[in-house]
RNA sequence: GCGCCUGUAGCUCAGCCGGAUAGAGCAACUGCCUUCUAAGCAGUAGGCCGUGGGUUCGAGUCCCGCCAGGCGUGCCA
C-alpha cells in the first residue's frame, strides 16, 4: 500500500518549507510565500522531482524567482532524505535527484506489497454500484456494448484497487415498449415462417435482425405451430418469456467469455411488479413536483436544471422508462444503500445524466451520489470504410462474432486503450490480427521476457534476493533510474484512473512501463554483470514483473510467462 | 436553435492541478541478434497543438467568439 512517488513529493515539500522557514527566520527572505507544487519533470536532466516554489512565490515576495530559489536551495538539508542533491534550473525550478535511499525504499515497498502494490484504501470501503453494458435483451450485443463492458469491468477493478467495495450490476430492460416490440417481431416471424411472408405484416418499428428469425425457428422446433392457437396476448407473453430467457442467457454467456461477471442482474420488471415505481412516483408527487397535462403525468424537471419537463406516466397509463429509471436509482442508493452509483453509458445516452440527477434531487437524494462514465461510441472501420452499426439492420458485427476471431486479451486491451471522451476506432483488420501491431503483445512480451530471464538465472543458481540485501544505489544509470521512476508511478496512476473514471490510464501506464523495461533490458546486461550489480538489476527486474502483473490483472489481461 | 463530446505529426492517439526544448505507436528511411526472448532496442524524417481574441512571469492546457465533425434534444428506451 505504499506510494513512493507521493512520499517523495511530500518530502520535497517539507524540505522546501523547512528551508524557507529558515530563510525567513534569518531574514534572508520575507514571509508569506505559499508552498508551490511538485511534479515529475518530463526531461530526466531536470531531476526526478521538481518544485516550482520559487516561481509561485515570486509575486508575493516581489523578488525574481531565481534569486528566491538560490537562497532557499542554500538552506536545503538533504541528509537522511530520499534525495542526494538538488539544483536550480530554468526560470527558478528547484530540481531534486533521487539517492540510494529512495531506490532502496521503492524496491522494498514493491517486495513487501507484492500483489497489493498499487492498491490503496483511499476508498475507505465505501460501497459503490457500477452498472454497465445493460444491453437491451432484444438481440445480440454490439461492439458498443463491448466497449462498455470492458470499460465498466476495468473501472470496477480500479475502484476496488483503491479501496471501494464494488458491486457489478447489469440492468435488464425487460419491460416497456422495446420489449413489447420484440414480442411482436417474433410473432410476426413465427407466423411468416409457418404461413408465408404475406400472412402477417411485419411491425413498422420491429426488429429486423436475423436473430429474430432464429428465435421464431427455435419456437417452431420446440412448440410447432401450437402457439398460433393461443389468444394473441398470451401468445406474445409466451414468446417474450422465451426470448428474454434466451437472450439474457446469451448475454451472460458472451460476457463470461469476455471475462466479465456480475454480482447482480437486476430486472426492470421487478420495479414495476413490486409497485416500487408507483411508490417512487408518489414520493415525487408528495414533494409537489408532478402535474397533469394532456392526460399524462409530468415531472417538473425544469425545477432541477433540465431544459424541459418530462412525462412520467403516459396517457395510455404506462410508465415511461424515465420513471422506472428514477425508481431504479432510488433503489440502488436508498433501498440497497450504496454510497455511490456509477452508470457506464454510451455518449448517445448523455442526456440521461442530467435527467437522472434531477429525478434523484426530486426525491431528496443527493445527485452527487450518482456519477456517469460516458464513453464515445465505437467507430467501426473495415477496408477503410466506416461501417454503421445498427441492431435493426441485422448486419452489425456482434460481440460474439468478435470473440470468435479476436483473443479476449486483445479485445480487453483494445477497448480500454482510449480515453472515454474520444471515439474509439475499431479496425476489424487490425483487431483480428494477433501480431505486434496490437499493443497488448508489447506489454505481455515484457512480462514473458522477464519471467524467462528470471527462470534462466534461477537455473544457474542465481535467485532474486530480498530487497534489504541488495544495493539499489547501484541502479543509478539512465535506463535504470527511468525504470525505477516508472515503477514508482504505478500507485498514483491507479488512483488517478479511479478518481477520473478513466481506466485506459492503466493501459497507457503499462505500455510505458514495458517500454522502460525493454530499454533497460537492452542497455543493461544482467547475467554477466558483477554480482552486486547483477543482484540489484535482477531485483529491479522482479519488481517490474510484479508491477506489470498487477496492472494486467486489473485489466483481466493475462500475463504470460513465455511467448 | 440549445446541450454534451471532439479537433495535436501522413494515420490512430497521449499530454493529470497552467510550467522548462509538444510526445508515443503505426506507416517511411538507417543501423543493432556467435552474447539474458529481435513480439525488442538505437537513430533519421515528419508540427502556425482547428481559428481569432483574452487572462499572466508562463497557455496544447484556463476564459470568450468563430469554423468543422460526432451525439443528444419523443407521451422511444
Amino acid at each position: 500500500m505504499s506510494n513512493l512517488l507521493s512520499a517523495a513529493f511530500d518530502q520535497c515539500q517539507s524540505l522546501i518549507k523547512t528551508a524557507y522557514d529558515t530563510c525567513v527566520a534569518n531574514g534572508s527572505l520575507p514571509a508569506g510565500a505559499g508552498t508551490g507544487d511538485c511534479d515529475v519533470p518530463k526531461e530526466a536532466s531536470h531531476g526526478d522531482v521538481a518544485s516550482n516554489f520559487a516561481l509561485a512565490a515570486a509575486r508575493t515576495l516581489k523578488l525574481p524567482p531565481r534569486a528566491i530559489a538560490e537562497v532557499v536551495a542554500a538552506q536545503l538539508n538533504l541528509h537522511n532524505s530520499y534525495f542526494d542533491r538538488a539544483a536550480i534550473a530554468g526560470a527558478g525550478f528547484i530540481n531534486f535527484f533521487y539517492g540510494a535511499g529512495w531506490r532502496n525504499a521503492l524496491l522494498s515497498a514493491i517486495e513487501q506489497d507484492g500483489q497489493a502494490y498499487g492498491r490503496s484504501d483511499s476508498g475507505k470501503c465505501k460501497r459503490v454500484n457500477v452498472e454497465f453494458v445493460s444491453a437491451n435483451p432484444t438481440g445480440p450485443m454490439t461492439l458498443g456494448n463491448a466497449r462498455g463492458g470492458v470499460l465498466g469491468d476495468a473501472l470496477a477493478s480500479v475502484l476496488e484497487a483503491v479501496g471501494y467495495e464494488v458491486s457489478r450490476e447489469f440492468y435488464v430492460n425487460d419491460a416497456g415498449n422495446q420489449v413489447a416490440m420484440l414480442a411482436q417481431s417474433i410473432r410476426a416471424r413465427y407466423i411468416q415462417r409457418l404461413k408465408g411472408a404475406d400472412a402477417i405484416e411485419f411491425p413498422e418499428k420491429g426488429y429486423h435482425g436475423d436473430d429474430i428469425w432464429d428465435v421464431a425457428d427455435e419456437l417452431i422446433a420446440a412448440r410447432g405451430d401450437s402457439l398460433l392457437a393461443l389468444y394473441e396476448p398470451a401468445c406474445l407473453a409466451e414468446m417474450l418469456s422465451y426470448a428474454l430467457t434466451r437472450n439474457v442467457g446469451r448475454i451472460k454467456t458472451d460476457l463470461a467469455r469476455y471475462g466479465i461477471e456480475y454480482n447482480t442482474f437486476f430486472h426492470e420488471s421487478e420495479l414495476h411488479n413490486s409497485g416500487y415505481v408507483a411508490e417512487t412516483l408518489a414520493l415525487i408527487g408528495e414533494k409537489g413536483h408532478l402535474y397533469e397535462q394532456d392526460g399524462a403525468t409530468w415531472f417538473r424537471a425544469t425545477s432541477f436544471g433540465c431544459e424541459k419537463d418530462e412525462v412520467m406516466v403516459k396517457s395510455n397509463g404506462l410508465y415511461t422508462y424515465y420513471a422506472a429509471d428514477i425508481a431504479y436509482h432510488r433503489n440502488k442508493l436508498e433501498t440497497r444503500g450504496f454510497d455511490m452509483a456509477i452508470d457506464v453509458l454510451g455518449a448517445d445516452h448523455h442526456g440521461h445524466a442530467v435527467r437522472f440527477r434531477a429525478g434523484l434531487e426530486a426525491i431528496g437524494l443527493s445527485a452527487d451520489r450518482l456519477q456517469f462514465a460516458l464513453y464515445q461510441l465505437v467507430h467501426l472501420v473495415r477496408d477503410g470504410e466506416t461501417v454503421r452499426m445498427s441492431k435493426r439492420t441485422g448486419k452489425s458485427i456482434t460481440l460474439s462474432d468478435l470473440l470468435d476471431e479476436v483473443s479476449v486479451d486483445a479485445c480487453r486491451f483494445f477497448f480500454n486503450n482510449r480515453s472515454t471522451d474520444t471515439h474509439l476506432e475499431f479496425d476489424m483488420g487490425l483487431a483480428v490480427r494477433e501480431d505486434s501491431d496490437n499493443p497488448v503483445y508489447y506489454v505481455q512480451y515484457a512480462h514473458a521476457r522477464i519471467c524467462s530471464l528470471i527462470g534462466k538465472l534461477q537455473g544457474e543458481g542465481v535467485t532474486v534476493a530480498p530487497a534489504d540485501t541488495v544495493d539499489a544505489g547501484l541502479l543509478s544509470g539512465e535506463t535504470e533510474t527511468a525504470l525505477l521512476k516508472a515503477l514508482a508511478l504505478y500507485p498514483s496512476e491507479v488512483a488517478t484512473a479511479a478518481a477520473t473514471l478513466q481506466p485506459y490510464r492503466i493501459n497507457r501506464y503499462l505500455m510505458e512501463l514495458a517500454a522502460s523495461y525493454h530499454k533497460f533490458y537492452n542497455a543493461c546486461r544482467i547475467k554477466e554483470a558483477e554480482p552486486a550489480t547483477r543482484a540489484a538489476r535482477l531485483k529491479l527486474t522482479d519488481a517490474t514483473r510484479q508491477t506489470l502483473k498487477n496492472g494486467l490483472s486489473l485489466l483481466k489481461v493475462s500475463a504470460p510467462e513465455s511467448m
